[in-house]
DNA sequence: AGCACGCCGACT
DNA sequence: GTCGGCGTGCTC
């Protein structure tokens, strides 16, 4: 029986829940967990989230306040949502209510009703012409028809007056038989016809794709996660494609998960060309309205494929099927700010409280990933042969040891450029940096362009004549002579995006050179435009941060020249070179696959680092077993686990001091709980100290096992919460960080 | 977080 | 004289 108080989560950082008396005249009946309620909160009403009920509070009954509205009087939030949002709560160390804040839409939280909304839609009737003979005196009705006719799924009432439609024809139009109206849910994706699942006929499987998926289809309706490793080419999708036909089969909705570039669009055209089938695209462009319409209709089982970024892992599934995660290595399922939790990590929790089977594809999985297959917690797929017998690149490392840079192109380099446009192919440069040069120095006062807010350099945007902070976003214009000596001789260091671009165009002037980059496909359309050029298939440079290591295909690339690998192997991030050997192969990927054989040149300072030589001479899963085994030894992760605590605060030493307050609880709570295994690094300053005006610094804990960590997290955050100073300096905690800056 | 309260510096 | 800076306290 539920009892007078109320326990409901609020969107507040606070990690409690905060009791109610119920709102006056609501029947205890109606007051369900997951139900939203109206309640004052302060100074201020905002709406919470009912957890559970209980007989007593510990709070004074003269501070309890009674909720003033219940907004869900039929349907709570789904049990599945709320089971899943208070496991990401407890993971995180987050509060609840500021975690489903994260999960659930806009609209939502703002009070918005959780039902479907009606919109008349107009069609064609069946059997109706313009040519009706009723209508050869009736010209503005005809034209009407014909409007209406070209919209296969029909008119909403809404877009009427954009098309200049007037009500009075469509109304003569329907007394006549010639249109009909449809009530259905607004942004609904459109019904399907009746029929066959299918629009275009599935393709054939090789026997890798067979056996993959055969294994997971065999495990539908069951938890078990698969880890899908195909090398680029290999006809994951096709796995995808046909495994998510024989969940539609089953009567049961799927969802996809892809990372956060610009795939949406083509992923959803694919799927749309296969399947009749409603389908449901999430992602950042999304409106905070169609968004809730898409998450009403996925709820009530009126979407069968839901696509989506990060966030669309909590999109509710009324019947789920199937989880499939794509390029599972991807840093965007990490969400980097408020709530940082991790797609792939909950994608895994959600499945098996839904008992569903779950696919983690990549070419490059991540080494947490490889971890766990070989752990046996996720069964191990791999394709390792591609589609349509292109064959594999070939890698070649090119020591820049001593060499003359020319815009961070060496000699041999432009050689190879240079045969492989006159051969009447493409050049794929990739260069992990954008901009014309990452600084500008003084070369009479040593003077470099220092951003004012952070400890780092402006990077120099010749284009638009402007230093840039990439770190905060501070602009300023280009000096023309040096701001501390007043000396004309500014000199740009080092080379982005922007000047490999230049020097290729003067290099190469008989071909285009083609910038694909942040700056250079800002503006909405120019990607679709860049890509066009490209895909006509006259020789040309494409060069390009790793937007171009993402997802498309440029079948007339036969040379990828990686600018500098240096990075991946200097870097204090243990996970530098996890990360640049994905690039790699996934740079890679891109050329060579329609039968001409891909070239890929490595240029580096340390041609004969091990991991380098490993990935370039045995490929990618060589790679990753030497690198998890450089991390056993060094006890990195996964095997060890990691959580950072962060903190940034105005004036110097605060946060710093904070942190150390931190740490010296987290010592006293390990030695009283006798917690074995963790180690308390720091605290210590950021590696970039000051950003954007702030001075940061941070403490790291790491431990041999997950529940000492988690027991250390869970007593230690609330003492944090009341650490004085706490106000001034502002603080978070990264469980499972995946970069330490 | 949000929002109020409260106590000290340069402005109509 | 006050407008407003951000320290600190509280939210069932």
């Amino acid at each position: 029986m539920p009892g007078p108080i109320l326990r409901l989560a609020l969107p507040s950082p606070l990690r409690r829940l905060f009791d109610y008396l119920p709102p006056a005249g609501v029947p205890a009946s109606s007051l369900r967990p997951g139900v939203r309620l109206r309640v004052p909160f302060g100074r201020r009403e905002v709406i919470g989230i009912l957890v559970e009920s209980g007989e007593h509070s510990e709070v004074p009954a003269d501070k309890l306040k009674a909720a003033t509205e219940l907004l869900d009087g039929q349907t709570p939030l789904p049990e599945s949502l709320l089971r899943l949002c208070q496991w990401t709560a407890r993971y995180y160390q987050h509060s609840l209510g500021d975690t489903l804040s994260w999960a659930l839409p806009v609209l939502l939280r703002q009070g918005e009703p959780a039902e479907a909304r009606q919109e008349q839609v107009w069609h064609l009737a069946e059997g109706a012409s313009a040519d009706d003979p009723r209508l050869a005196r009736a010209p503005r009705q005809r034209e009407a028809l014909k409007a209406i006719a070209q919209h296969v799924h029909g008119v909403p009432q809404a877009l009427l007056g954009k098309l200049q439609l007037n009500r009075s024809s469509l109304e003569l139009l329907l007394e006549k038989g010639l249109l009909r109206i449809e009530i259905r849910r607004c942004n609904a994706p459109p019904a399907p016809h009746h029929g066959s699942w299918l629009l275009q006929p599935a393709l054939t499987f090789n026997d890798e794709q067979r056996i993959a998926f055969e294994a997971v289809r065999a495990s539908l309706g069951s938890f078990h996660p698969f880890l899908l490793a195909g090398i680029t080419g290999s006809g994951k999708t096709e796995i995808y494609l046909q495994l998510i036909q024989a969940v539609l089969e089953a009567g049961k909705q799927a969802l996809v998960l892809i990372p956060e570039i610009n795939l949406g669009p083509q992923t959803l055209a694919r799927f749309e060309r296969r399947f009749n089938a409603r389908i449901a695209l999430l992602h950042s462009n999304v409106s905070d309205r169609e968004r809730l319409d898409i998450w009403l209709a996925a709820r009530d089982g009126e979407v069968d494929i839901v696509i989506g970024t990060r966030s669309a892992l909590f999109t509710p599934l009324k019947s789920p099927g199937l989880i499939i995660l794509d390029e599972e290595h991807d840093a965007s399922y990490k969400q980097q700010e408020g709530l940082r939790y991790h797609a792939r990590d909950l994608a895994l929790v959600r499945a098996r409280q839904e008992q569903v089977p779950i696919l983690l594809g990549s070419a490059t999985p991540s080494l947490e990933s490889l971890h766990n297959a070989h752990a046996g917690r996720y069964a191990l797929l791999k394709l390792t042969r591609r589609a349509g017998g292109a064959s594999a690149p070939r890698f070649l490392r090119l020591d820049v040891k001593s060499r003359p840079l020319d815009s961070g192109i060496s000699g041999p380099l432009q050689q190879a450029i240079a045969q492989t446009l006159q051969a009447g192919q493409q050049v794929l440069v990739f260069l992990n940096r954008r901009g014309f040069a990452p600084t500008l120095l003084c070369h009479d006062c040593g003077w470099t362009s220092q951003c004012q807010r952070c400890d780092a350099r402006m990077t120099l945007h010749q284009r638009h004549s402007e230093l840039r902070c990439h770190h905060c976003g501070h602009v300023q214009r280009q000096p023309l002579r040096c701001p501390d000596c007043g000396k004309v001789d500014l000199r740009p260091v080092g080379a982005g995006t922007e000047r490999a671009e230049e020097r290729l165009n003067t290099l190469y002037p008989d071909y285009p050179v083609l910038r694909i980059d942040r700056d250079s496909t800002a503006r909405k359309g120019s990607m679709e435009k860049l890509l066009a050029t490209i895909n006509r298939g006259e020789p040309c440079l494409l060069v390009g941060t790793q937007m171009l290591a993402k997802g498309h295909h440029f079948p007339r690339v036969t040379l990828v020249a990686i600018l500098d690998a240096d990075g991946g192997l200097f870097s204090a991030d243990f996970r530098a070179s996890e990360r640049m050997a994905q690039l790699i192969v996934q740079v890679a990927g891109r050329a060579g696959r329609a039968g001409e054989p891909g070239k890929v040149i490595i240029q580096s300072h340390m041609a004969d680092h091990p991991l380098l030589v490993q990935l370039t001479e045995q490929g990618y899963f060589a790679f990753a077993e030497q690198a998890l085994s450089e991390r056993r030894a060094a006890s990195l992760p996964p095997f060890s686990h990691l959580a950072l605590l962060r903190a940034e605060a105005h004036k110097p030493g605060q946060a710093e001091g904070f942190l150390d307050a931190a740490c010296q609880q987290a010592e006293r709570l390990v030695n009283e709980q006798g917690l074995g295994g963790i180690e308390l690094l720091g605290p210590v300053p950021a590696p970039m100290e000051r950003r954007a005006g702030r001075y940061r610094a941070q403490l790291l804990l790491q431990s041999n096992t997950r529940p000492a960590l988690h027991q250390l997290l869970g007593t230690l955050l609330p003492h944090m919460e009341q650490l004085p100073g706490g106000r001034s300096v502002r603080w978070s905690l990264d469980v499972d960080p995946i970069d330490l800056f």
